[in-house]
DNA sequence: TAGATTGTTAATCGATTAACAATC
DNA sequence: TAGATTGTTAATCGATTAACAATC
C-alpha cells in the first residue's frame, strides 16, 4: 500500500461510522461481517465500503468477509481511537460545560486536564473535578503540561486569539465550536463544529419539504 | 431556472457560510462584493461560488458583482433564515441544556417552546423560562401546540423512539445530537450532529500530523 | 469442490475548475 | 468606451459504482 496516498476527507468521515457499527456488533457477540452487511447497517454501498477499507490495507478475507474484532481494531488505530488524549477546553459557557461534562469523553480515553474562561463568576468553579482557571493562565499552564487537543468554546471574537495561543504552545489539534473560521498552520489538525450552519442546513431541507410548490 | 433541479448537499452546506460572511460585510457597512472577494473570505473558489449561487438564480450584475444586502437576503430566504421556528428539545442533559441556553437561538428567530426529560430531578426545573416537562407529556403537548423542529439530545437508546414520537406528531425537521443513526420518513428533514465522529475525524488528522513516518 | 466475498480495475457519475461570451 | 465581473458552457478532476478475477 502506498503510504502517502491521499485519502479524501469523505473517506475519513465514514470511518467513525464503520467503527461505531463494528463496536455494536462486538457488543452483540457477532464476530464476522461482510461489506454487504455493513452496507445495510450504514447505508453506504458495499462497493464503497470495500474501496474505503482498501485505502488502508486488506482487512478482509476473500470468500469469507471481515473479522469484526480485527476490523474494528484496525479502524480504531486509523482514526486514533486506540489512544488517549489530554484535552483543554477554553470557554466554559454552555457548550464548554456540556463538553466538559460529557461522560462519553472519559470512557473513550479523553482526559480533560484544564478548563479556562475569562468570566470571574466561572473561575474557580469545578466541572468533573477540573477547576475553571483564568484564561490568562493558559500560557503558563501549557508551558508546564503536555496537551494533545484544544477545544474552543469561546464567543467568536475570542476564537482566533485562543487558537493562536494554543498553536503557539504546541497544541496540534483543535476542535472549534465557535461560529467562525479560524486559521491555523498546516500541521495543526482543525475540526469545526458549526452548529449554526448545521441548523441552517436543516431549515433548508425543512422548508423544501414543507413549503408548498405553487 | 428549473424549479426541481437537484441541488447537492455540498452546495447547501456552503450556503450558510456565504450567509455568515455576507452578514459580516453588512455589519462593516460594505454593500458591494464579488465572487472573488467571497472566495478570499470563504476559501471556496470564485468559480464555485458563482456556480453555487446560479443554482438558485442570477443574483449578481455582470461587470459589477453582487449587492451584499440583496444577496444575503436571497440566501437567507433559501436557507430559511428569514423565518421563525418553534422548537422542542428532548433530553435536558449536557447538550440539551447547552442548546436550550444558547442565546444565539433566540436572536435568530428560534423559539424553544418546550423541553422534555425523563429524569425526575430535572423535571420542573427551568431553562430560560421554559420548564422541563416529563417526557410522557410529549404527545399531549405536541397535539396541542404547533412545533416546527425537534432536537434530540437523549442518550442513544432513546433516540429512535423520540424521533418516532416527533414524527407521529407531525414534526417535519429533526436535529439529532444522539450518537446514533435514526430513521425518519422522506418528508422529514434530518440533520445529524455526531460529535463522536467529528472528534475521531480530528484525531485521525492529529495523529497523521504528529506520528512520525518511519 | 462450489459458493461466497474480497480486493482491485474499469466505467460511470457528479462536482469542481477553467474559460469565455454577455453585459453592466 | 474600456474594464470588470457575472452567468454559463465545456473541460477536468475526483469520487462512487459496477464488474470480475482472485481466492478462501
Amino acid at each position: 500500500m502506498d503510504r502517502d496516498k491521499k485519502i479524501s476527507t469523505a473517506v475519513i468521515r465514514r470511518l467513525p461510522k464503520y467503527y461505531r457499527y463494528l463496536k455494536e456488533l462486538l457488543r452483540k457477540g457477532i464476530y464476522k461481517t461482510s461489506s454487504k452487511e455493513l452496507s445495510q447497517m450504514t447505508g453506504f454501498s458495499a462497493s464503497q465500503i470495500r474501496q474505503d477499507l482498501n485505502n488502508f490495507g486488506g482487512f478482509g478475507q476473500q470468500g469469507f468477509g471481515y473479522d469484526v474484532y480485527n476490523l474494528s481494531s484496525e479502524i480504531g488505530k486509523i482514526i486514533g481511537a486506540d489512544k488517549n488524549y489530554k484535552i483543554i477546553i477554553v470557554g466554559a459557557g454552555n457548550i464548554g460545560q456540556a463538553i466538559a461534562n460529557y461522560t462519553g469523553f472519559y470512557e473513550n480515553g479523553y482526559d480533560v486536564v484544564a478548563i479556562f474562561d475569562k468570566n470571574p463568576k466561572l473561575i474557580g468553579l469545578s466541572l468533573r473535578n477540573v477547576t475553571i482557571q483564568d484564561i490568562d493562565e493558559i500560557d503558563t499552564f501549557l508551558s508546564q503540561n503536555y496537551v494533545d487537543l484544544g477545544v474552543i468554546c469561546t464567543p467568536k471574537n475570542a476564537a482566533q486569539t485562543t487558537a493562536d495561543s494554543m498553536v503557539q504552545n504546541g497544541i496540534k489539534g483543535i476542535w472549534n465550536f465557535a461560529p467562525t473560521d479560524i486559521r491555523v498552520p498546516d500541521d495543526v489538525a482543525l475540526e469545526n463544529v458549526h452548529l449554526n450552519e448545521s441548523l441552517f442546513s436543516l431549515t433548508y431541507y425543512y422548508n423544501k419539504n414543507t413549503t408548498k410548490a405553487d
